[in-house]
DNA sequence: TTGGGGGTTCCATTATGTGGAACATTGTTT
DNA sequence: AAACAATGTTCCACATAATGGAACCCCCAA
């Protein structure tokens, strides 16, 4: 019934049901990166307050918020409870480790793996290079994915089609000199990382940081995803990626073959 | 009225309305650590299967969970996206962690940072000692407050009716040997813990893992928290860590006064 | 062909969520 | 001190959206 009714006005925002109104909340909060008031979020999801209020209560009620004596709302802890046993118990990740560290090892320098999700990539796995000034956990960030090594790698496994519908959707923000500023520039790089097996990130999306890295793809689960090796521009020139973006494919295939020996296809044909 | 019936059956699971019950599905699917199918699910959550596929659909449309080829469930990365987010936004741990990385720096060994939840720490942070096996994030996870260095000490700062009332909820699991069987051990030791500003962990969570913790307690905005650096057993003895609880104390102690400082009294008198 | 164990869909029922408006509280202005 | 403004909370008539039992549709094995 809800969906028969091909209301095409409202689009977009709605959510599914209530669930969607709540997560809507909970991400407007987690978003805002600080405590955010009552009024503030009853702006920033354009609900009315009464509604606003009572989801709030339940998010907190669940522990997904806490609020606290001013009265402002902030993440509480289950998100990160959640998020640490769905990590911990994700297979993918779990049958790349012990290659992400082997790559570390030969290189010396940071080792990451990203998932491809829609626009963006999204890190489920780092391997630090000694004392980053940044510890732990990048996990779980997303970055844009056409000024990411591993993102521009993931979309050059993708068919024409999906990739194509994908880029469609990217807005082009130009962080650094390097970023590319059009949909063009980054498909015609991707020609080229088809052709190679391997990507580059010559500080596009932060000065001082390059990467090379290359796609793991496994469409039988629906995974796209990438593997790279980054450093500091001063210490990690091009030639050095260079020689070092055979050991990345061979780290991705690596990576790829196991992940398709033990998972297994998807059974059902399609 | 869900309430009102006094079902003394089904207690336990209720969950605030809809967004509990799916929060509760969400849970069951995270907890299990593997794909789990349909029925899996609904067994695990005693809801009617119409129930639980449509809360399952919801997930999946909200990308909390995703839904593989064979069908069954697991979960998403929304779920990681969300918590990073949340962690990185996240005040406490963000001043903390230069005292953090300093108390490293002083030991050698990891260090820890743990928030008291009910019964259990959830650690919020941590500085690795080189390379551990384990790489990065514990982050999220939660363990026992009643055998974890960080936990006995949180605990110690409570006053005693609050330390009573969430003792009386500890169910004793003996992990090992050294293990607190019952809460008068507990409580015997949280006295003296309370005396000396530190508390140890004698392989009594895991074998052949010690820790010297101490607590942060921030009353004002409902933080009970700790400190702690752990070792092996063989490389970290007892006068070691004795040794180290000095340090230990004070960087607590500054994170707590640092934290007073930033983040104010929370305005509201109580 | 029959039986059984999944997973998915239907749909009448009503419990649940909805949201406008009144209320409470605190701080600011005249 | 009275009027005002801004913010959070509560109420409640209303209807939307969740409910869950039952029917349905596979695929597989006996």
């Amino acid at each position: 019934m809800s969906e028969t009714k091909t209301t095409d006005a409202e689009i977009e925002i709605a959510g599914t049901g209530t669930l969607g109104k709540a997560m809507a909340v909970l991400e407007a909060v987690v978003t805002a990166g600080g405590p955010q008031r009552f009024t503030d979020i009853v702006q920033s999801v354009g609900q009315p307050r009464g509604t606003v209020h009572r989801l709030l209560s339940h998010l907190v009620e669940e522990g997904l918020l806490v609020q606290s004596r001013d009265l402002s709302y902030e993440p509480g802890l289950r998100l990160l409870k959640l998020a640490h046993r769905s990590w911990s118990g994700n297979r993918f990740r779990d049958i790349a480790e012990p290659h992400l560290l082997r790559l570390h090892e030969m290189t010396g320098e940071t080792v990451h793996l990203g998932v491809l999700q829609e626009t963006e990539i999204i890190y489920v796995d780092k391997v630090e290079s000694r004392q980053t000034v940044r510890m732990s956990s990048q996990i779980g960030k997303a970055s844009p994915a056409y000024c990411t090594g591993i993102g521009k790698a993931a979309l050059s496994s993708l068919p024409q089609p999906e990739l194509m519908r994908i880029a469609a959707k990217m807005k082009f923000h130009p962080f650094t000199a390097h970023t590319h500023r059009s949909a063009a520039g980054l498909l015609a790089e991707i020609d080229e990382i088809r052709r190679d097996g391997h990507a580059f990130d010559r500080e596009e999306h932060e000065a001082e940081i390059c990467c090379v890295a290359a796609p793991i793809f496994i469409p039988e689960h629906d995974l796209v995803a990438g593997v790279s090796v980054t450093g500091p521009a001063y210490r990690v020139n091009m030639a050095q990626l260079a020689a070092w973006a055979e050991v990345v494919r061979e780290t991705a295939a690596k990576i790829e073959e196991e992940v398709r020996m033990r998972l297994g296809p998807g059974r059902n044909g399609r």
